[in-house]
Parts: structure tokens; C-alpha cells; sequence
DNA sequence: AGAGGTCGCGCC
DNA sequence: AGGGCGCGACCTCT
């Protein structure tokens, strides 16, 4: 299989380079090619099934996209790099111990990430360009493609475990192909039902802007339960002194503290709440500025979390509320195949510490209830509850009590997510299955995770230091499973992207959310997306775990709009 | 006026 | 409760 690397040409800023390399990264032929010719040339080699290089998929992908190109795979430097740099499994390799360079910047354009500096040294301060400039002769070009190509090739190479790393880079590039996709073809939004669920639930919005009519009411009726007719309700201090003056004892103005109140303020309070949120974060100002044609299209950042799950920026994309989803309708003739991968986390648990009787649990299609039948624990809450403590770390309450249960129950599960925390107090580096690994603690942490060992020390601080290391714990904790349900689902939406390509009426991904993935369908193919979409889940869980008795359960419907799912 | 911090709440 | 986010609004500081 044939890679090229794509690159700006050194001298000719409205020329490309189309580099053919070996395997292992050694230069062949070599294409100059006009800007402008860019997608016809990169579409005439498609057919060949390149691995295309290059610095930055969000980068070269959109253009191509724009001009109605569309390739199979590539490399994408810039995350590749960010994954390499820090794992445990290439720590050792030149592109690991080399200073940090342009290949550990965020992409020009965007805001830089503000580094704390230990040093105000201004020798240290110069910018990475100038940096470059006055090492350009006797240091390696740090920003050559193709140089940084061969590091990380030899980074992998060296690597214990290769073969993880390979399939993580792969996934991960993948993945940066789908987000520029997701984002080209949009998530089909219908403005029309997005406007009459916003004038149901807030009234009718005013031309001239101020409240809408139910959420003004709801207003009114908050100031008349607290005999204050001026009171602003979207300030959170006037709102607390102001149920304060009335004579109420509240902590904040959250929704669990209001609840908590037995007076008639309560009630239209928490629906005020509630409205304002909807208008705000998704009413008429967010369709205005984000749907376009009838099309959501929010900008994905894969790898955006530090465990590789996926950020977006703009338009809350990964937040939609459920009460909106009912917009996201599939175009006439088409079909919305909506998947979720169920209780997916304890699942990736249970195949990552070869927990088999946790995944004797998860034979069952809700694992939850898996563990009910199994007689670990009575009711389903209390299976999910303890699970979900077992993961992010629980510490006080129901969920703590019920840990001895599921630690005899699942041993070798509990054990694995035990020792990442124990990892994470003492100031040690975790990975995920395929090898992402955890960032270290800045130094005052550090600081913190030593201190919380050392003998001698005040009572006090050492309390302090204490609790410091248990978030730090907690932190690496969650990492593992979080970073490696982000993986197997990376997995499952590069295979099933690979099957929709062989299906007719060109049905395509639209949305992802963590565990969740959404096909915009020609009708008559539908059901074949769907088999598509089990069979990835599948693949997903043979490309990580081989063959790992640990069963991905699904659940898939076929709807017309997204509040039909579930 | 604009930057940056905090709160509160939506999602997994 | 406990992990990971983004965003809008308010508020304070510059």
C-alpha cells in the first residue's frame, strides 16, 4: 500500500508536493502540483488507496472535501506526534526525548496553549520560528513532514508493543478523516420543528428581543412567590439574596438546593431555570448562528480531551440537550440509524483486565442487570451506581458501600482501576490499552503527590497532600477505561465508515458522542447500515481485544428524528 | 471595553 | 458523590 506525503513546497507557496515514500519512509517519486489542481490530483491517485500524509487533516481534508474529493486513509502527523510523544511505549525514542517543536504546537490559528514557565529566563522566551531560525543550519529541521514521518515510524518500531500503537495511530487518523466529514456533510437539523418546540416550551419570542412570553410569566411568578417585583433572575447573586431576604435557607441557586425547598418559589423557579438554559444555550440566537441550509455542523477536535476522547468547539455540538433532539430529522426518503454502544465503559473494563465473570455480566444486553442476575447486588441501580463508583472513584455514599461486593464479585476488574489510581497518587504515568498515556501532574502537583508520602511532615499538610494525590488518583483512574472505551470506539466508527463506503445511496456518519454514533440513511438501505454498524462493533472489539469472550452489546434503532431514539 | 474567573448545567 | 468536557451568563479586575 503506497503512502505520500502531502507538504507545502519550500519555495512556491501556490505549489504542492505529492511525496510517494517507502514503508519505513524513504523517498520515491516525487509530483510538484498547482494548489488549485490539488483534489483532481489527489482523487486521480485514490484509486491506488494511498495512505496520504500529511501535517494536519483539518488542515488539507476540507478543501478536498469542498471539491467533492474524498480519501480512505491517512496519517495525521500532528495527533500521531501527541500520542508518541507521550507514551509510555516510545519514551525512549528520539521523537520522545527531542526538544518539544512546531509538532507539539496547536495548528496555527488557533489559540496557543499557555504553557507555565518554571524559568523567566527571556533566552527561553523566543518564539518557536525565531528558535528555528537561529538553529537552522546544524540542528535537523524539526518541521519537515517527511523527517518527522521517519521519527515516528522509528518511534513505533521500537515500540514493546508495535502493533497497539499501529492500530491507535491508524483509528486516530481515521477519526480526524471523519470529524472534517462529519462536519462537510452537517447533521440535517429542521428548523421549522426546532422553532415550534421553542415557542411551545418558551412562548413566542419577541421581536424586539427581552423574554419570551412563558419564560417572562414563569418570571413574574418568582418575583410574586418572593414579594420582590424587581428582582433580576439571571444574576445568581441577586437571586440568592433575594430568597434570602425572603426569608429562605439556601446554600446557592443550584437546581438540587432549590428542589430542596418547600415553598411556592420552588416550582417556577426550577422551570424558569430550566427555560432559560434552552434559550440560551440552544434557542432562536444558536439556529441562527449554527444550522445553514438545514444542516448542523459543529467543529469536532478529535483527541480535544486528554484521554483522546473527542472535544468539539462551537456550537456545543457534544452537549445537545435531549429536549431539542427532536430537530435532527433525516431528509425525506432518508432515515437517521442511531447506535450506542450500552454500558460501554465497564464493558472495555471488563475486556481490559480479563475479567471473566464480569463479562459473563455483560452476556446480558444490560449489563447492569448482568450483575443483578448474577446476585452481586439487588437492583439495577445499584449495579450502575456501584459500576460507575468503581470507575470514577467513589469514595463516600451508596456507591462506596457497595465496593466490597463488586471487588469480590469482579477481582481482577476492580484490581485493574485500583492500581491506575494507586498509580496516579504516587506521581506515575497510566496508559490505555493501545497506549495513550496520562500526562504528568504539573510540578506543584507533583509537589503535592510527594509531600502526601513524606514522614514528618505537619498533620495538617499532610491531609492536604493526601487529598490532592486521591484527585490525582481518581484522575488516572478514570483515564484508563475513559481513554480506552474512547479507542474500541474509534475502532467502531473507522470500521463501520469502511462498510457504509460499500453500501449504495452513499449513507454517511453524522453525529458521534462518545459511545453513540448516528448514520444519515438512504430508507431502502437502512437495515443494512444497521447489520454495518453491529458488524463494526464487533470488528471494534477483535481489533483491540482478540478474542476476549467480552460481548459489545448495542442498541440500534431506525428513526426519522433523534428524540425517537431511546 | 475586554480578558479571565466562577457558577451552573447540558452531554457522556 | 466520584471522572471527562463546552458554553453562556454574570462578575471582577484591568
Amino acid at each position: 500500500m503506497p503512502l505520500t506525503v502531502v507538504l507545502d513546497h519550500p519555495a512556491l507557496s501556490d505549489v504542492v508536493v505529492l511525496q510517494d515514500v517507502t514503508d519505513d519512509g524513504q523517498p520515491l517519486a516525487r509530483a510538484d502540483v498547482p494548489k488549485a489542481g490539488l483534489p483532481a490530483a489527489v482523487a486521480a491517485r485514490e484509486a491506488e488507496r494511498p495512505r496520504w500524509v500529511w501535517d494536519d487533516t483539518a488542515r488539507w481534508y476540507p478543501p478536498l472535501l469542498a471539491a467533492g474529493v474524498r480519501v480512505e486513509r491517512c496519517h495525521d502527523l500532528r495527533l500521531c506526534h501527541a500520542i508518541l510523544r507521550r507514551s509510555v511505549l516510545t519514551q525512549d525514542s528520539e521523537l520522545a526525548q527531542s526538544a518539544p517543536g512546531r509538532w507539539d504546537e496547536p495548528p496555527p490559528g488557533e489559540p496557543k496553549a499557555v504553557e507555565v514557565s518554571l524559568f523567566d529566563d527571556p533566552r527561553l522566551a523566543s518564539t518557536p520560528a525565531a528558535a528555528h531560525a537561529a538553529t537552522d543550519e546544524d540542528a535537523p529541521d524539526d518541521s519537515d513532514p517527511l523527517a518527522e514521518l521517519q521519527r515516528q515510524f522509528a518511534a513505533v518500531a521500537g515500540a514493546d508493543d508495535p502493533g497497539r500503537l499501529r492500530l491507535l495511530l491508524a483509528a486516530e487518523s481515521t477519526g480526524a478523516l471523519i470529524a472534517a466529514e462529519m462536519r462537510h456533510d452537517g447533521l440535517p437539523w429542521d428548523v421549522a420543528v426546532h422553532h415550534e418546540l421553542l415557542t411551545r416550551e418558551l412562548g413566542t419570542r419577541p421581536a424586539g428581543g427581552g423574554r419570551p412570553s412563558r419564560l417572562e410569566a414563569l418570571a413574574a411568578e418568582v418575583r410574586t412567590a418572593l414579594s420582590q417585583p424587581a428582582l433580576n433572575l439571571d444574576s445568581q447573586q441577586d437571586l440568592l439574596r433575594g430568597m434570602r431576604a425572603a426569608g429562605l435557607d439556601v446554600e446557592s441557586t443550584r437546581k438540587w438546593d432549590i428542589q430542596a425547598l418547600d415553598h411556592p418559589v420552588a416550582a417556577p423557579l426550577l422551570e424558569y431555570k430550566k427555560l432559560a438554559r434552552l434559550l440560551s444555550a440552544n434557542g432562536w440566537a444558536w439556529m441562527e448562528q449554527w444550522v445553514r441550509d438545514g444542516r448542523f455542523r459543529p467543529d469536532y477536535v478529535p483527541a480535544g480531551v486528554v484521554t483522546g476522547r473527542w472535544a468539539s468547539s462551537g456550537g456545543g455540538a457534544l452537549q445537545l440537550p435531549a429536549s431539542i433532539r427532536g430537530a435532527v430529522r433525516a431528509d425525506p426518503g432518508w432515515r437517521l440509524v442511531v447506535a450506542d454502544a450500552a454500558q460501554l465503559e465497564p464493558r472495555v473494563l471488563a475486556a481490559m483486565s480479563g475479567d471473566d465473570a464480569m463479562a459473563a455480566a455483560g452476556r446480558h444486553a444490560d449489563l447492569y442487570q448482568g450483575v443483578v442476575d448474577a446476585g452481586i447486588v439487588e437492583t439495577r441501580e445499584q449495579a450502575k451506581y456501584a459500576m460507575l463508583g468503581a470507575i470514577y472513584g467513589a469514595t463516600t455514599g451508596a456507591s462506596a458501600m457497595l465496593m466490597p461486593r463488586l471487588t469480590r464479585a469482579y477481582p481482577r476488574a476492580v484490581g485493574l482501576v485500583e492500581a491506575a489510581a494507586r498509580a496516579g497518587e504516587r506521581g506515575e504515568p497510566v496508559s490505555t490499552w493501545l497506549g495513550r498515556t496520562s500526562p504528568a501532574p504539573d510540578a506543584a502537583r507533583m509537589a503535592e503527590l510527594r509531600a502526601a508520602s513524606a514522614e514528618g511532615a505537619e498533620p495538617a499538610d499532610v491531609r492536604a497532600a493526601r487529598q490532592q494525590a486521591r484527585t490525582w488518583g481518581r484522575f488516572t483512574r478514570n483515564f484508563v477505561v475513559q481513554g480506552t472505551a474512547a479507542e474500541w470506539a474509534l475502532c467502531w466508527m473507522a470500521a463501520l465508515r469502511r462498510r457504509l463506503r460499500a453500501i449504495d445511496g452513499r449513507p454517511h456518519l453524522v453525529f458521534f458522542l462518545h459511545d453513540e454514533v448516528m448514520v444519515h440513511s438512504p430508507e431502502p438501505v437502512a437495515d443494512e447500515v444497521a447489520a454495518a454498524i453491529r458488524d463494526a462493533a464487533v470488528e471494534a472489539g477483535r481489533l483491540l481485544f482478540g478474542d476476549s469472550p467480552v460481548d459489545f452489546a448495542l442498541q440500534v434503532a431506525v428513526v426519522h428524528s433523534y428524540d425517537q431514539a431511546k
